[in-house]
RNA sequence: GUCCCCAUCGUCUAGAGGCCUAGGACAUCGCCCUUUCACGGCGAGAACAGGGGUUCGAAUCCCCUUGGGGACGCCA
């Protein structure tokens, strides 16, 4: 059975990488029946961000890429947090270093940085000078006995060879293992690095297929001697290309929202959101961009995932949210639209109302968080208009005409809709001789103290007689 | 600096030697629809980084150059 795992560390929120390295992951387990695992790496205690992983699972479910194992999930496979598993690698340590693999170091950091900068001058390239790898045994005992600080380093062969990765995605990348160090394994803290972490759980959890991002490669030497190391047959890797700003670096915060949590704020449906990174370097073998999430998994393959970054495109997402948005169902609209609503001056507004307008507007919504600005001509209650092309409207002596023949007409109505709207105006038309926009663009500026927005029906329905001719009148000279 | 990865329109991409006068989408621009805007429809401009090979034939294969990115932590 095909087994994938998300590993993120608790030091944020979920970032726009991780969610699609989540959902590759999570679609290649479904479309293979396999089992998606999701795991806390949570070995670094300075930078862990208590809510985080909250935070990241609830976003993994927003997204719909739901859990087979994890922590608070079960599975037979825990515990789901590293922070819960420090015996195994411990017990995997010791078993290193007794086999020769590794070894204890007992450089300070000071002698650390030293090494490093002097190797910096000689324009070397800094890696660690395995000092402590040819210390003499008995002063080893002898400073473990007396509990000096020390960390866990992997030794990297003696023998320089290239280590051969046959990356789903890449193919064939060879590294020197020369261009590798005797990296540590067990910090000065008891807990383990990434490398030594990653490599005991993915073989503990049974993973068959690890994905992660590009930055990884450099580093898959060290997980491969481990492999060897331990006897232990390393999973496939799939590396994915990494997902850009503009300026083609490496995604980050600052360059704009990055967080899934912005995305959703923000007024995002999580079903384009998803279609959206899900095409950030996989493609169909067809033209299609919209994809449901169950098409998504019948459809995904490494073989159609591409090497090259991607910059992401904030124009296109928004194309697409504004596709899902269009597709919505009114009832569906609505819901959605709710917690937005409630942030806004009009949530007071009477259900109904509410209801009826946001229907109206639904093909004008880019994000929900749109709603607000497209609500303000049904709802606000503005002072006289400033706008230049307001004025420039109504200006015109023929504009005049218009409304002071509509409001003739209208005073007189018991009310005002929709529907009454446009006989009115066919009146006014044969009175006046004013027609097409000269006779529509005046109402408007007047009613809606816009020159554009929604259909003029929709709002004389909710404005009624009184305000509709008070908004007249105020627009006459 | 060293190592690794990558290289088709502004952006996301299709293209796995002839189907390519390089296809689609976003964005841009134009036209249409329309009482406005939006939606929608139609259309236009826009790319194989450069140089060598291989081949009857190269966007597709190989090499070099150039460019971009990533990694070089007791962070992941």
């Amino acid at each position: 059975m095909i087994r994938l795992r998300f590993a993120p560390s608790p030091t944020g929120h979920l970032h726009i990488g991780g969610l699609r390295t989540a959902l590759f992951s999570w679609l290649y387990a479904r479309h293979h029946q396999g089992a998606f695992i999701f795991r806390l790496e949570d070995t670094d205690r300075n930078r862990l961000v208590e809510e985080a992983e909250t935070g990241l699972i609830r976003m993994l479910e927003w997204a719909g890429l739901d859990l087979d194992e994890g922590p608070g999930v079960g599975g037979d496979h825990g515990p789901y947090r590293q922070s819960e598993r420090l015996e195994r690698y411990h017990a995997t340590a010791q078993q290193l270093v007794a086999q020769g693999d590794a070894y204890p170091c007992f450089c300070s950091p000071e002698r650390l940085e030293q090494v490093k900068t002097a190797q910096r001058e000689r324009g070397e390239t800094p890696r660690y000078d395995q000092h402590c790898r040819h210390l003499d045994p008995a002063d080893v005992q002898q400073q473990l006995d007396a509990g000096t600080p020390h960390v866990i380093r992997m030794k990297v062969p003696d023998i320089p060879e290239t280590l051969v990765l046959d990356d789903l995605i890449r193919g064939k990348v060879a590294i020197e293992t020369t261009q590798t160090e005797d990296q540590v394994l067990i910090k000065g803290d008891g807990f383990p690095t990434y490398h030594l972490a990653v490599v005991v759980d993915d073989h503990a959890m049974g993973i068959t297929h690890v994905v992660r991002g590009e930055e990884w490669l450099p580093s898959f030497p060290k997980h491969l001697l481990l492999y060897r190391y331990l006897g232990w047959t390393p999973p496939q890797f799939a590396h994915l290309p990494l997902i850009l700003n503009a300026d083609r670096t490496k995604l980050s915060k600052r360059q704009g929202a990055v967080a899934v949590e912005d995305f959703e704020a923000a007024g995002y449906l999580p079903e384009a959101l998803v279609n959206f990174v899900a095409l950030l370097g996989w493609s169909p073998d067809d033209d299609q961009e919209l994809f449901p999430l169950p098409e998504l998994i019948e459809r995904f393959d490494w073989s159609r995932v591409n090497k090259s970054g991607a910059v992401f495109d904030r124009d296109k997402l928004n194309w697409m949210n504004q596709q899902y948005l269009q597709q919505l169902e009114p009832d569906d609209l609505f819901a959605r639209a709710r917690p937005f609503l409630q942030q806004t001056r009009f949530a007071d507004r009477p259900e109904e109302q509410l209801q009826r307008v946001v229907a109206s507007v639904q093909n004008r919504l880019v994000t929900l968080q749109d709603l607000e600005a497209q609500l303000v001509p049904f709802f606000d209650e503005r002072p006289p208009s400033t706008d230049p092309d307001v004025q420039a409207v109504l200006a015109p002596e023929t504009a005049q005409q218009v409304l002071s023949a509509f409001i003739a007409l209208l005073e007189p109505e018991p009310a005002l809709d929709g529907a009454r709207l446009g006989q009115l105006a066919k009146q006014v038309q044969k009175q006046t001789g004013i027609k097409g926009k000269d006779l529509w663009m005046p109402l408007r500026a007047a009613i809606t103290q816009e020159v554009q927005g929604p259909d003029l029906h929709l709002l004389v329905d909710l404005f009624g007689k009184d305000k509709c001719l008070r908004l007249l009148q105020q627009a006459q000279h």
